[in-house]
DNA sequence: TTCTCATATTGACAAATTTCAATGTGAAGC
DNA sequence: GCTTCACATTGAAATTTGTCAATATGAGAA
């Protein structure tokens, strides 16, 4: 499989922001609509837009439009989808071939994948 | 608890570059000394220095030095320790109070912390 | 329709990130 | 000692990201 590591990355960016955070860290009380968010953090109207389109695109946050208002909340697939990417990212593969990462020192390799 | 969002994005950081989720994708092969990583990148040799103290640095990494070499690898306790770290910032918090989320519109509030 | 409110978008700018070329460092070999 | 090899660090340039002020959009109220 062709891994796509621009989609990766962009899943990823979601979470590597402070303000990102704080906002995710927000809206685990629940649903949450922008002005609400936005009291709480020390950024302009259109700094917190531009977030929400981030983290929404990343699918970790879906959005709901009820009026004038626009309410954000934690996407459960999303979610989960990004904790198994990143899950994925950080498992070993199974060895097939006994000494396919052999050094170039010669030193013995330690680590998870040998064994 | 104070979070420290500072640290949380500085772990998150080291997932959210396509260069570095290469790299993660070559050591779960196994470990990796530098020159070996370098020839699977369209990096020079100074930008993947900058890549690995990232990595190394934000715990997902770990290196060992052998003589002239140094080899990388996965580190089990820093993979995990970020997908806690992940799994906890995208977890619903517990609901105290029955109506804390209210939100300004009045219309009702949908999604996963209700319940 | 006109006005206001909540949010999105744009353009410009500042700050952070990523890269390379050059240089530094420390280990191994001569 | 001197040289080479593997990797780290530095400084500058290119690119990307995050921010604000201003403006646009689209829904509800008047």
């Amino acid at each position: 499989m062709t891994y796509d590591y621009a989609e990766q990355a962009k899943v990823m960016k979601a979470f590597c922001d402070e303000n990102r955070l704080r906002i995710l860290a927000q809206l685990r009380g629940g649903e949450r609509c922008a002005c609400m968010l936005l009291e709480h953090l020390e950024i302009g109207q259109s700094a917190l837009s531009y977030h929400m389109k981030i983290l929404v695109e990343s699918g970790v946050v879906e959005s709901r439009e009820c009026g004038k208002w626009t309410h954000y909340s934690l996407s459960e697939t999303g979610a989960s989808s990004a904790v198994a990417r990143m899950q994925e990212v950080l498992t070993p593969k199974r060895r097939v071939n006994a000494q396919k990462n052999d050094t170039a020192c010669g030193c013995a390799a330690s680590g998870s994948a040998r064994g």
